[in-house]
DNA sequence: CTAACGTACAACCAAATGGTTGTAGATAAG
DNA sequence: CTTATCTACAACCATTTGGTTGTACGTTAG
């Protein structure tokens, strides 16, 4: 989880899960959008791997970049569980309101 | 939005993020639930009220940390987005596989 | 074959992160 | 009043992060 959710702590990184979920790239054809070095987009796409946001795979001397569904799923797994805490307490609150 | 995913990165903010939201607990209350000093708890707490997950309120001399729906909400949205991009990938992938 | 391209990886750097201790100020309790 | 509690904040430290440049290697193009 803290690598899925600091995967997205990033606005580059968000871009770039943003354009691979859409259609696929090369690692250098990401790299051609950002005002950094190839090395720098490099780093982005493996952080992303690593938080099973984004595969590789090699297709002669490219690297094919596509977004993966699994981390997604499992960040908003996260966050409907939390929304689900706070829709208890709220009908929980409810539940006071209508005792009082 | 960097703020609020980076504030989900941490197990430690996460779990203050489920207790908060489904009650109220002062600093201390949720400092003494971890084995690390006050002063780290107020850190991540701070982390967390500038990523608009948890408010502050003074009582007495306490100060009392609540769940704040807000941040929770804009990051359930980004996901909801991206969600949606994937769907329409796959929606144009069974497009072009109905024409072939 | 040779040159160009796409990638991997190491080394380095500045800044941010997550933790600590210590000090000080308000407020509550005895 | 005095003491204990709760909080704020600064200073410090080790590690991680996001970036750089440079080097090396496999693959494609001419």
């Amino acid at each position: 989880m803290d690598r899925l959710f600091q995967a997205f702590a990033d606005s580059t990184r968000r871009d770039i899960v943003r354009r691979v979920t859409a259609r696929e790239y090369s690692v250098s054809g990401l790299a051609a959008l950002y005002a950094m070095s190839f090395a720098a987009v490099q780093k982005h796409v493996a952080v992303l791997e690593r938080a099973s946001l984004v595969t590789k795979e090699k297709r002669g001397r490219e690297q094919i970049v596509r977004g993966n569904h699994e981390g997604l799923e499992k960040a908003r797994r996260l966050l409907d569980e939390y929304e689900h805490i706070w829709r208890q307490r709220a009908a929980r609150m409810a539940d006071i309101l209508a005792e009082g």
